[in-house]
DNA sequence: TCAAAACTAGACAGACCTGTCTGTATGTTC
DNA sequence: GAACATACAGACAGGTCTGTCTAGTTTTGA
């Protein structure tokens, strides 16, 4: 296999994700027509069809593009802070810019919990794995912050991280629900206070 | 009008209401034609356009009856505890028995948020006046809480809200991510580690 | 008793949905 | 230049959806 016609197979299946991954996210699951997504990448039917077998294996690999993005984004976030302190906000406050975006509607994973009610479903399964994945990186920041200094030692980092879930998870929900960015402001002060400003 | 041909005219719309508040939580607004909720409320097609011009007023009149029984719910848990701590806790706990119902699938509000972009929507503000009354009691028990106790003392009541506040929604939108009950056990922790066990 | 109101069943319009299929064009590989 | 993969356009089947409408029946209230 040529290395061009590689290129031109995987750019019309990329074009489908990236137009799906929008109109998914933007508008819902079940009120996007796959004919929209079709259109919009400006492919064939059958060349849809030829990708994905069906509209569902569409919307997972799309939430599976959407999961390896944030966690990069997560990842960049912890790496361009040094403190300990702030490495271990960044994850928290990365969600600010986020909820700026005029595109910004909450967490895609749990819009998926919504629109597909079947929790065992292979779908729902990429939501969870990626709120592991975001988990195990801020056990990893508490255990870091714990350690790092005499004013942390009081602090159960394993308790700590699930403080932080919470509010993290918290401050997604209220933001889509009221649409605005200040739930995600509290959610940074209330971690602050258990830590100690 | 007589009392009779309240009942009965009531009864027909009660019907409706019930099926369809049951049928959008379980399986999702858009996942529920109109023609499924005329069926299991045995009424006629031309009775329920009677009663209801759309199925989008029928969802927002539905999203309005679980908002006032979320609230009675929270009131009934807040007023079946005396201590002023037990009564500022009551909020998140009885969120543990809910979420072990079969039934549990995360906030109906959030689903509609999910569902329903538009922020601006009549549906929409269903949730966001229903968090407001959730904060509102929050604030007041949290207000009763500090100044029960010298123990309590150091505490800021309003922003003490704003943490349970993030916590509470943070717990149900785990609990539904994970269709688990251990993130609610966890806010409930967090709460109580801010005030201090 | 009788008119008005509310109910029943169900056909129907018109739009949308997913997924299949036919047939053609293009470009690469051997 | 034959074989192949991949792309294209778009008709089509078979089903769903919301909302309208006709027509007949029951209930209600004065």
């Amino acid at each position: 296999m040529s290395t061009a016609k590689k290129i031109s197979a995987s750019s019309a299946r990329e074009r489908i994700l990236e137009v799906a991954t929008d109109l998914f996210y933007r508008q819902g699951y079940r009120a996007t027509g796959i004919n929209e997504v079709i259109d919009k990448s400006g492919v064939a039917k059958a060349t849809f069809y030829n990708h994905f077998p069906s509209k569902d294996e569409l919307y997972e690999a799309s939430l599976n593009i959407l999961s390896e993005n944030e966690l990069r984004y997560v990842d960049d976030g912890i790496n361009a802070a040094t403190e300990p302190r702030e490495r271990f906000l960044s994850v928290l406050k990365w969600l600010k810019p986020w909820a700026t975006e005029t595109n910004f509607r909450g967490c895609a994973f749990l819009h998926a919990a919504t629109e597909v009610p079947n929790a065992e479903s292979k779908i729902r399964k990429v939501g969870t794995r990626l709120y592991d994945s975001i988990r195990s990186r801020v056990e990893r920041l508490a255990k870091e912050l714990v350690s790092s200094d005499q004013a942390y030692q009081h602090l159960d980092a394993k308790k700590l991280a699930s403080d932080y879930m919470v509010a993290f998870a918290g401050a997604v929900s209220q933001a889509e629900i009221y649409h605005a960015v200040w739930p995600i402001e509290q959610a940074i002060e209330t971690i602050e206070r258990l830590i100690g400003e």
